[in-house]
DNA sequence: CCTGTGCATTGATGTATGATAAGTAATATA
DNA sequence: TATATTACTTATCATACATCAATGCACAGG
């Protein structure tokens, strides 16, 4: 749990004492590749922090057709806030793309932490804050660029996952078919040998 | 400022002697059609409350295409959050497609307002939540769903916007263009009068 | 070593949506 | 009333991307 330990004391600023107590309060798991870990219906009773492995959650459309919603790797918290919050049936799916290692974070564990730190209140703003600026970037992104726009966007912004996760799954991430990113890919391998 | 007054003692729940400090604090604003509140560049520094009328905020890319990511009326709240939360240059425009009343909260009306009330900190954190789950469902609907079914669902959303925004502003917030929409519409008036 | 399974690529073809242009209708302005 | 101006529709053609099917790998398990 070194890398949770590392998040809560210098991200979230949380004191020793503080520290202390809340520790007590989550719980560590190994995943296997392929596990889920919520499904559609479920109320998200957790956040999952990730102390290394891969994490997604994605929806299913009536097609049987899978969307990628988001990817978390090392030191990120995948979870459906939503559900979590407003203790709502969540429709996501979260699963382990790879052999990974959680922490699991009940969901009070936010009420807790912030009932006993004020530093612990302020770092949950930013988190929620982040997530929302992140959000509208991909909409906006959404409606607005091409497929081969929002691959450069993704590779830029995500250098390693590009090489960790199945390309078929950033198609999906991208809102595209795996055939169409392959197409794209070799678009823009072409353009690199010959530049403008 | 009826609406607004409203809204902070109901859904904000403030208590008289809190809103009667806070109240002072805001501004009030007519608005005309076109005016614009907000420019790529800016920090944004304001949220501002539709006590009547209609406000948006878009962005425009590259080719010079806006893309809608807000429509406010009555008791919404249009701004750039992450712009003024995080004080950076916003991306965004915002103004009005109706002349329209408006109630301008500076952006550090929400510390002030946080500091001095519990219930107001509470409201403002279901405000966040309800914006991220808000925005996943949009992403998710980008992400899966056809330009038919996108419509539809915005109809259902926002039957009282359907009427009051023109088309081709609707069409830039599915992410299609005006004649798209056109042509969905006709398809859907003649699904409806031969059902299946 | 073979063989199955999953992933990436490629080609052929289809389709939803974009681009452009023009027409019609509605509303505002003179 | 005449004349712009703006919104919406229709038609045509163009294109990005989807779909379907086949092939080639790589790699795991027998």
């Amino acid at each position: 749990m070194q890398n949770f330990t590392k998040y809560l004391k210098t991200k979230a600023n949380i004191a020793e004492p503080e520290f202390q107590l809340l520790i007590k309060k989550v719980e560590f798991r190994n995943i296997e590749k392929g596990e889920v870990l919520l499904r559609p219906g479920e109320v998200c009773r957790h956040f999952f922090f990730v102390e290394n492995g891969l994490l997604r959650s994605y929806t299913v459309d009536d097609g049987g057709k899978e969307h990628i919603i988001q990817f978390g790797s090392e030191n990120w918290i995948v979870s459906d806030r939503s559900s979590a919050f407003f203790n709502e049936p969540s429709d996501l799916f979260i699963d382990a793309i790879e052999d990974t290692k959680v922490v699991l974070i009940n969901s009070d564990f936010i009420n807790e932490a912030s009932a006993i730190s004020s530093s612990f209140r302020n770092y949950n703003q930013i988190a929620l804050q982040n997530h929302i600026r992140h959000q509208q970037k991909r909409i906006n992104l959404l409606l607005s660029a091409s497929a081969e726009r929002r691959y450069m966007n993704f590779i830029k912004l995500y250098p390693d996952l590009t090489l960790r996760v199945p390309q078929w799954m950033i198609a999906s991430y991208l809102g595209i078919t795996p055939e169409s990113l392959s197409r794209v890919r070799k678009e823009l391998a072409h353009k690199n040998f010959k530049p403008n």
